[in-house]
DNA sequence: ATGAAAGCGCTAACAC
DNA sequence: GTGTTAGCGCTTTCAT
């Protein structure tokens, strides 16, 4: 075995030089056959790969990065790990990234500057290829420190105008007017929304895409039903509480995000109103969750799968030199609704009386 | 600049030759007052930080790891990171292991053998300086291939005696015990219990925790009501209508793991059988979520914190050569009963005619 | 106390 | 087509 410097290197371990002296060639061949570069003999490669096979190598991946200076590394960053949105998302980023060849580095911020700080200095000491940062909002910080060093970036819905930054551009308008649409044609005038946290731009995004959809349909707003929330259950919780306080309850309420739609499941459950029966609940997302809380929550999809493989798209194209869409700076995401059983006719309505005939037809998912 | 190799370096990379250049000294001595050299001195040394102050210099990881044969990489691998519990636990390991100068490579079997190759694969690669397998089941293939290579490895529960292996041993039945008696002290005796796969070795420990428990208090329990789930909610809900198709119901239903009994609350609202009225319902992990459900759940708390802060403690001990508890081979994870409002008398029983004075009294968590 | 130089494992240019 | 070699950025001897 060759490996014996000065550094504590691991017993087991076995460089290129072990397989290059056990198939009898240099480590140049042994790299070459690695990578697959065709100008290699076949018998050559042959006895490189049965070496390989025998001594159990793996490359190094430290030192391919230190070489090349690709560490096939891909930064992730998120608001916050706990939320129930983000785990599906970076489970589906790390499937998709893993599949291509790329590891990631994840980093949640918290929201705290402090973390934040961390994750870019470990990012950028760590070499990553690119960092996606799916926060949902600006962390100005981040952007500068990132920017400033070239780093292929992605983000969701923001993004200053530089060449190394691409876009996830989120149509929120389109599935949330299928939503408002969805409401309105069940019968529903009086409409809440309980929004996101504000000083996040996919949460504004959101409320305004909701807004236009009921301007455009002539129905108004009464500003007493328009919540700020936080994108938490307890968020949820509380924001309907607000709401139940209030003289006149909307027939139905959209929600910002899906653990806010469910907040508001469990704030009615404490009360005489029923959902769907007294008020219809939408969400937003489609979380795994939300096809298994009482009753399935309506939501509007924003896909983690489409999302994550735009993602990683994005990025290679700001990696890879000759990547087809190289000079690509906006990824479009679609949103959708998917209809389940938080939404129906608001009580009093005729097709409220005739529901057991006409809910069938209308208000229809997997039955 | 110094860097203009053959490669593609970052143009906004800086390196330590840059930072030696500007303070006018060799890169040694850089490197020294970088890290905290004690005999480097302090007027070169200020002149070294404010360098790198003005150049921005960050090390690289990757060289450093090449050189020093460590790559502060700690790896963690989980079964499934859509499960919420794996989530908390990922948060609560990031956090420490970035604070203790560690980076976290994630890595999700899903217990599909592919996925579990691969990241065994990736760990290898990137020469990480541990690895916390938390997928509270035994994946023999994982075991072998990282034993051989003499890593410093983390298990739950399980743990072939290898010396590079440490173990965390939960202390499931301190935990269970104490449900279990807090639910036989409200009168309940036909207790059932929702099992987590049998193939994994910590949902064997937990329901034979339960048995044990019971016999203990001379109670009994038919085998109908012993029901194997799938730690998901869609498996609780299963094996809870599995429950109440049987002739004779329990009076109290304990499970494998929170999510389980999430799906048993879900099962139970579309029956006449109210919770905790009828039938008391009781987890184990102490997800975040326990709180929210409807009702808020009784349920035995295996904290994430405790656990992650144990699994790196174990790494670090079996990585760092005269880390203080180096030759420690196990570490204990207590658990215990935390008591909310899913739990009950059992209808009928003479406490619960009392229920409106007794039930303040004995069945209090907050309030 | 400081610098020169070797070398971690690998890739890529260059020579043959 | 293959081998030799320089060098990625850094730490760590070994001289001084």
């Amino acid at each position: 075995m060759s490996g014996s410097g000065h550094n504590g290197r691991r017993p087991g371990a076995v460089s290129i030089r072990d397989v290059a002296e056990r198939a009898g060639v240099s480590i140049a061949t042994v790299s070459r056959a690695v990578n697959s570069i065709p100008t290699v003999d076949p018998e050559l490669a042959r006895r490189v790969w049965q070496a390989i096979e025998e001594v159990g190598y793996l490359p190094n991946t430290q030192a391919r990065a230190l070489v090349s200076g690709r560490s096939r590394l891909l930064g992730l960053i998120v608001s916050e790990i706990t939320n129930p949105f983000f785990p599906e998302l970076v489970q589906e980023f790390e499937t998709l990234a893993v599949a291509q060849g790329y590891e990631v580095l994840i980093g949640s911020t918290n929201y705290e500057p402090a973390r934040t700080e961390s994750i870019i200095r470990r990012v950028l000491q760590r070499n990553v290829d690119g960092v996606a940062v799916m926060t949902f909002g600006i962390e100005e910080d981040l952007v500068q420190k990132l920017v400033q060093r070239e780093f292929p970036l992605v983000f969701v819905d923001a993004g200053p105008d530089m060449p190394s930054i691409r876009v996830l551009s989120v149509d929120y308008g389109e599935g949330i007017r299928q939503a408002v649409q969805h409401l309105a044609a069940l019968g529903h005038r009086n409409i809440a929304f309980l929004s996101g946290p504000l000083r996040l731009r996919s949460a504004v995004a959101r409320r305004d895409a909701f807004l236009r959809s009921m301007s455009d349909l002539g129905l108004t707003v009464p500003s007493g039903h328009l919540v700020e929330g936080d994108h938490t259950m307890e968020g949820g919780i509380g924001a309907m509480e607000k709401l139940v306080a209030l003289p006149e309850l909307p027939t139905a309420v959209m929600c910002s995000n899906d653990m806010t739609a469910i907040g508001v499941l469990h704030a009615l459950d404490k009360t005489p109103h029923k959902v769907p029966g007294d008020i219809s609940v939408v969400g937003f997302d489609d979380i795994h969750l939300a096809q298994f809380v009482l009753p399935p929550l309506t939501t509007v999809q924003m896909s983690c799968k489409d999302l994550a493989a735009a993602a990683i798209d994005a990025l290679r194209a700001g990696i890879e030199p000759d990547h087809p869409k190289a000079s690509q700076k906006e990824w479009q995401i679609p949103t959708r609704l998917v209809v389940r059983k938080s939404s129906a006719f608001p009580r009093g309505t005729l097709p409220a009386l005739m529901e057991h005939a006409a809910g069938r037809r209308l208000n229809s998912d997997q039955d």
